[in-house]
RNA sequence: GUGUUCGUAGCUCAGUUGGAUAGAGCAACGGCCUUCUAAGCCGUGGGUCGGGGGUUCGAAUCCCUUCGAGCACGCCA
């Protein structure tokens, strides 16, 4: 079904035709003046010169071409030359009650799903989490989860670093503490054992004290090198060690990423596509795309428009070596040999920016992909702490993901059992809940393109446009359906009311947005203005809400309206949230 | 240096395919719980939309300029 706003804008295109117009220029938005009217139409204004009429004189005209279209309670011309509409109740309930009964409210799925690659620019192997990957799954998922809703095809790759120098790093300090290891002794040719060396706590010291180590130590870093190469040409045992680090590795990301309530379809890493290599390079040279640049194979990404300065991308580095272009553009090729996606959209911070953009280019080029196939990158900014610097742990070193979910869960459990007197495991699973709507709707409520500050304080307190709030009003309307539910009453899904007063219609308006929201939402890759809708919404039902006491109403007409549109309300808020990554509990 | 993003209330942020009186939340102040969860609702105060110029009937939004901040600029990812 159409959208209320797009219902009304084909109404007023057509006529402006019969009043002699353009149909362009009928185009409806919702009303800025929310005292005058419920929705405007601008296009007299924009139309005054072409047809050498005065504005208002146009409007008037167009007025009264709708003076008997029942859809409208009003069509009034105020001058410059605006057009102010107000909506009949009936045809608004009419809308309202069409979206109840369709499936997603009457949202148009896609005609042509696309599949769509999401790469989430993933986390290295053998390093906790840490807060600088919190946006990009938190974005990354609900992106994911709009365009599902929408009706494409989405597939979220984490996409790990699980190659390289820090895999060397990390076998050769193992090497140093544990040299004993089966894995080490080359004439070893039996089965290795199933159990790791190592636990995740060990290797997540293992990596940062290499780290430091091939920094300070010439011969350490020689050899992690050198590690680097025995794991890349294959030998045996520190091909299995490297399983065992990835596989390590890989649980606990699946632990800690479920605590998210994130999740991928592919855990694909740079190790993937190592073997593609050879034949992408070969097939870029063979083509005449590189050329040799200060001892490195770069392919030109300039173009004629550009007005920056658009350096090459390197290909190969001077050592022959490949390096991270190579393995995100072989991802890329192997992308459309096996999936063929119309889209990938990449969730990386903003700073790869430029990168991404040699690569993209580099890409079409190339012609590993297709002149249709998008790259699309989204950039996010960096989450600042209070001070407006990047987050920190009190002691300044990186704040791990882990600690961060458990502070805020501990806030969250000390607040809710304070309130009420709910079990302890009952209060556990709340809190839970409400904290990553907290974390969540703290980040996704701000676009994500921008810097932005997580004070832990604002975000726990629970006041005002967060996660928290947007539950609670939930949870509000559960409980009203409870209690009316345990009176026995079932409710007709088709029983509702024309709005009985102001509070009720501005709810109605409200819900009629849905449809746009959404929309926007994915058309803009932009999360944050699902959560202003979904905060646009909760706030009209409060204010209803206030004013109108439901259970006790004694006209049964009257109730089971309203308890229709406290369904409709209560499932269009779960279905927005839902798309932010993060659900309600029955009660807080 | 080149490029890029940004600058909106005391603080954190919306609003930019040009529209009427620039909006929220927090903080401040004042109301509302014998009635469906007060984690809520209602109200008051708070702004030269960084500065200047231009385009336009109309600019926070588009263009130019200037000041200020962040970020990126081949062998890390």
């Amino acid at each position: 079904m159409n959208s209320l706003i797009e219902v009304i804008s084909k109404r007023m295109k057509k006529a402006f035709l019969e009043a002699g117009f353009d149909e362009s220029l009928g185009k409806v938005t919702w009303s800025n003046r929310p005292d005058l009217c419920e929705f405007q139409c601008n296009g007299a204004m924009a139309g005054a010169k072409k047809f050498e009429i005065a504005p208002i004189e146009i409007a008037n005209r167009v007025s009264i071409v709708l003076q008997d279209e029942k859809m409208f309670q009003e069509v009034v011309a105020v001058p410059p030359g605006f057009l102010n509409i107000k909506i009949n109740d009936a045809f608004l309930m009419e809308v309202i009650s069409e979206m109840k009964q369709s499936k997603k409210f009457g949202l148009e799925e896609e005609e042509e799903p696309k599949t769509i690659v999401i790469d989430y620019g993933g986390p290295n192997v053998a390093k906790p989490l840490h807060v600088g990957h919190l946006r990009s799954a938190v974005i990354g998922e609900s992106i994911k989860r709009i365009a599902r809703y929408i009706g494409h095809h989405v597939i979220g790759d984490i996409h790990l670093g699980d190659w390289g120098l820090q895999m060397g790093l990390i076998i050769t300090e193992l090497k140093e503490r544990k040299p004993d290891l089966l894995y080490f002794d080359s004439s070893f040719t039996g089965t290795y054992p199933k159990e790791a060396p190592f636990t995740i706590g060990e290797l997540e010291e293992i990596y940062p004290t290499a780290s430091k180590k091939s920094k300070e130590d010439e011969l350490f870093k020689k050899e992690a090198m050198e590690a680097t190469y025995f794991l890349q040409t294959g030998v045996r045992g520190y091909r299995k060690l490297w399983e065992h680090i990835l596989s390590v590795s890989v649980e606990d990301l699946k632990k800690n990423y479920a605590n998210l309530n994130v999740d991928f379809d592919l855990w694909n890493g740079e190790s993937d596509v190592q073997e593609l290599i050879p034949q992408m390079v070969s097939m870029m040279k063979e083509n005449g795309y590189t050329y040799m640049s200060d001892g490195a194979l770069v392919v030109d990404v300039k173009e004629e428009t550009d007005t920056k300065e658009m350096p090459p991308c390197m290909i190969l580095k001077s050592d022959g070596a490949s390096l991270y272009n190579t393995t995100d553009l072989a991802t890329i090729m192997q992308r459309m040999e096996e999936i063929n996606p119309d889209e990938m959209i990449y969730v990386v911070d903003k700073r790869q920016e430029l990168y991404f953009e040699q690569v993209f280019r580099c890409a079409r080029k190339t012609k590993l992909t297709t002149p249709q196939t998008k790259l699309k990158f989204i950039g996010f900014g960096t989450m600042n702490g209070k001070d407006g610097k990047p987050f920190k742990t009190r002691e300044g070193g990186v704040m791990r993901l882990e600690k961060l979910i458990h502070d805020i869960n501990e806030e969250m459990i000390s607040k809710i059992s304070e309130n009420k007197e709910l079990g302890k495991e009952e209060a556990q699973i709340i809190a839970k809940k409400v904290a990553l709507s907290a974390i969540k709707y703290g980040d996704l409520s701000n676009q994500a393109s921008k810097d932005y500050v997580f004070d832990l304080d604002r975000f726990t307190s629970f006041e005002g446009d967060t996660g928290p709030y947007i539950l609670y009003t939930i949870v509000r309307i559960k409980s009203i359906l409870k209690k009316y539910h345990m009176g026995g009453n079932q409710v007709e899904t088709t029983s509702l009311k024309l709005p009985r007063n102001e509070a009720e219609k501005l709810l109605m308006l409200e819900i009629s947005k849905f449809n746009d929201a959404i929309k926007s939402a994915y058309e803009e890759t932009a999360p944050h203005k699902i959560c202003a809708y979904v905060y646009d919404l909760a706030n009209a039902f409060n204010h209803f809400y206030h004013g109108t006491k439901i259970l006790s109403e004694e006209n049964q007409d009257y109730k089971e309206g309203w308890i229709a549109l406290l369904i409709l309300v209560r499932d269009l808020l779960e279905a927005c949230i839902d798309l932010l990554g993060f659900e309600a509990p029955e009660r807080m």
